[in-house]
DNA sequence: CCCGCATTACCGTCCGGCCGGACGGGTTCG
DNA sequence: CGAACCCGTCCGGCCGGACGGTAATGCGGG
């Protein structure tokens, strides 16, 4: 089961450096090193590929939002809003937003529309943790949902990406309102110190 | 100039229904009622047709934001970050973020990188106004921009977009932000009253 | 008559997918 | 013990069709 693995590795790197449109399989098959006959037995089809990508790597996501949630959780166990800090953090880094998932997922909404019905069927299940996580209020939930789906986004196309301090401002400003503190221009600082973020072990 | 015309328009309709690997010099031709040497003599390739796509599209949603910008300093020539407020306004009504712009960036993003050289020029231009509009602080201006690119995002796919009532809260709070309100939890009414924006005109 | 716009016919390439078979390590059975 | 067999994995050539782009031509108006 490790051929599997570099090919959807291999399909990545494609879509990152070909672009989507030039996914192909003779270029995935090449790039993972298998054959093209390799690959079909693999993925009977190239939306298969596609699916399993997505699959994979939603996963992989889901997991680290879990894991960060938690974390959340340990600092604090009577925290508000532990889920949509966690969405927020996930983007704190800057292009870990625009990490594999998205690359899939701009794949897949150029190739496909309905490759996207289980991605967007994961996202409505973040959607709900957000909105009815313990009392926090829904705006400040969709809030976090937003921010976060924008940075991704500017990161995804590389659109003007604001500079690291900016980021964590921002970040910030957006947590501390999550975390119940009143929001005003409180912070000022430079690009370090997370704020609202508990530290960080790497991935 | 009317060919011209009606291929941009065919080439959006095509990246819409079909998807953007699917956008083909013949498929377009096709809906735009041109033979494929027609469509040639206009585009003289299909790179060429992606930059006049995104040239034409940009150069509209320029446009908008300036009126939009134009109405809020009308509406109070002392105001506080008019841009930022533009920038909301228009990704106030659902899917209208999703429009030919971004369909056009992802069709760009998915066929060649390189096609975003401009777009991210522009893209610069308006971080730059928004950031430094008068008075502004610049973390709301970002923010601003965040908050619009995030609605764009999740139209864009189609990823559990958030219903019209939410939507209007989150850019209501993020609106009196930025004019300058302290930005409590103040809100809390239904799905009309657009709150800090003054009222629209039919596109 | 010629110039801007458009058409049809065509070319070489690359695409997704199929297929017959090769390889190699277990397992069965004489 | 070894020959026969099987099966998961992978190979690479092939096909029909679609792709982006070129060339030669048509044709109406100034």
């Amino acid at each position: 089961m490790q051929t599997r693995e570099r090919i959807l590795q291999a399909a990545i790197e494609v879509i990152r450096t070909d672009g989507a449109a030039n996914l192909t399989l003779d270029r995935v098959a090449l790039a993972a090193g298998v054959s093209k006959g390799g690959f079909l037995y693999h993925f009977g089809s190239k939306d298969a590929l596609m699916a399993g990508l997505l699959d994979e790597t939603l996963a992989v996501l889901d997991e680290e939002l879990d894991i960060r949630e938690a974390r959340f959780r340990a600092a604090d166990p009577a925290a508000r809003g532990t889920f949509a800090l966690a969405y927020l953090d996930y983007v704190r880094e800057p292009y870990k937003a625009a990490d594999d998932t998205s690359a899939s997922i701009l794949a897949a909404a150029a190739l496909d529309d309905e490759l996207l019905a289980n991605t967007r069927a994961t996202f409505e299940r973040w959607q709900e943790r957000l909105m009815h996580d313990d009392k926090l209020a829904e705006t400040a939930g969709l809030l976090a949902r937003i921010v976060g789906d924008g940075l991704w986004l500017i990161d995804l196309f590389g659109l003007a990406p604001p500079s690291e301090a900016e980021r964590y401002e921002v970040l910030d400003l957006v947590s501390a309102m999550i975390a119940g503190h009143s929001a005003g221009h409180s912070a000022g600082h430079d690009s370090e110190a997370p704020g609202a973020a508990p530290p960080h072990a790497g991935p």
